[in-house]
DNA sequence: GCAAAAGTGTTGGGCCTACACCCATGC
DNA sequence: GCATGGGTGTAGGCCCAACACTTTTGC
């Protein structure tokens, strides 16, 4: 055990379906220790990379995914976090939009890779369902007040996968009609003239588009997404 | 230049008076580089020792404070953030009450700690004037929608104490009737039966004190604090 | 025709905003 | 008595919460 303390980084990113809800990616650890157990994707820095550069690096490598929104969570520093050797770590918290999110699916069981239902998480290598934890509140109270679950959705969607998204999210169910107006309120979403797919019976669907500059120039002149 | 990563804690410390406005806890680097530059209070951590650990240690050590509000802020990992070897700093946000505030305006100018204003900071030591922006938004952002404003003030503050810190935080005026309304309506704050020693002319003024209590037994419920 | 999902308006009440004068003290 | 800072109430409007039926499709 050497008196160095290392640097690493780790990525809890959400991903979200209709059908699944919100789910989490994990990595099957190929080493010790905790070899085999699942992880969430990260790794140490280089010497000669920053922090947002490493993770992006980890997860590609790892995961062979790009991820849309990606930001700092918190660093977990406990003495005894890593069994090795002093090992501190910068969380970052990403959320994956549901096309990429698919395409994972696609690609078998035997993947490292694999998403799991945030409910139904396997027992997870070092203080890893800590990191979670905090990440997954982040998720709950960010979206309250910012239109980040767009992130979570396709470019286009059906409004009710919005409403959906926000009901598994907040903790008392919202008010379909309420909510509408209220995100509809802001101008930040776009009504398009197209329809979803039909999968199965009920009305088709008209799709929307989240309109991000909007967004930002509402934010410039000091207004701001809120729901709950 | 080895080819270790070095870890460090810096912590922004906040204290406030209803004369000098919001200030910001400075130390002067005894040793290079930045020698004789003013610095944010911080060093490297020790193999075994918590973050959190690690900030108040440098802390008492470097300024002879305890802080009675210190959250982890930020990580800042930039490549070339410092001039010798790669560091990577765990940067907290800290607040102060005025009691303790006024104790280290007591210690001279010959100290090596000393209070700036916010808007009159001299030159800073590495990235350290990044920190302190990151550090400053979420002060004023986090005062809207958490009591921590009380942090900066006395156990006992006269109500138009809390106003002048908003009043200085927000960026619209507020209104001072609405604004004792809104925190009132809370219950968070107990009126005692004292009243504030006179500095001057003026109608004395009762105190006001901060039940932290009852404040977590509504977060519980559900009930958020909110002024803006 | 019935099951499934999408779409849509109104009302009452509570809360927030706007606004200005009196009170107690020092000098 | 005047300057200084502390303390206080109301009315109008806006926004939010509560609430249920109709439309379009698949089968």
């Amino acid at each position: 055990m050497s008196d160095e303390i290392r640097i690493s980084v780790d990525a809890v990113v959400f991903g979200y379906s209709k059908i699944r809800g919100i789910n989490l990616l994990l990595i099957k650890r190929k080493y010790s220790p905790f070899k085999d157990r699942w992880a969430l994707p990260g790794g140490f820095i280089k010497q000669n990379e920053n922090l947002d550069q490493a993770i992006e690096r980890e997860l590609k490598e790892e995961t062979g995914l790009s991820i849309n929104y990606l930001e700092q969570l918190y660093t977990f520093g406990e003495v005894e976090r890593d069994p090795r050797t002093r090992v501190i770590t910068v969380a970052y918290f990403g959320l994956i939009n549901s096309e990429t999110y698919k395409e994972l699916y696609a690609s078998t069981d035997a993947s490292e890779a694999q998403w799991f239902n945030i409910n139904e998480l396997p027992e997870l290598a070092f203080d890893h369902d800590k990191i979670i934890k905090v990440a997954f509140k982040r998720l709950r109270t960010k979206v309250q007040y910012e239109p980040i679950g767009f992130e979570l959705l396709g470019k286009k969607f059906p409004f009710s996968d919005l409403e959906e998204l926000y009901n598994s999210l907040l903790e008392s169910p919202i008010d379909r009609r309420n909510f509408k107006k209220k995100v509809m309120s802001y101008g930040i979403i776009e009504e398009l003239n197209e329809f979803a797919e039909q999968k199965g019976a009920g009305r088709p669907a008209k799709l929307f588009k989240f309109n991000k500059s909007i967004y930002e120039q509402l934010q410039k002149k000091g207004i701001y997404f809120e729901v709950n």
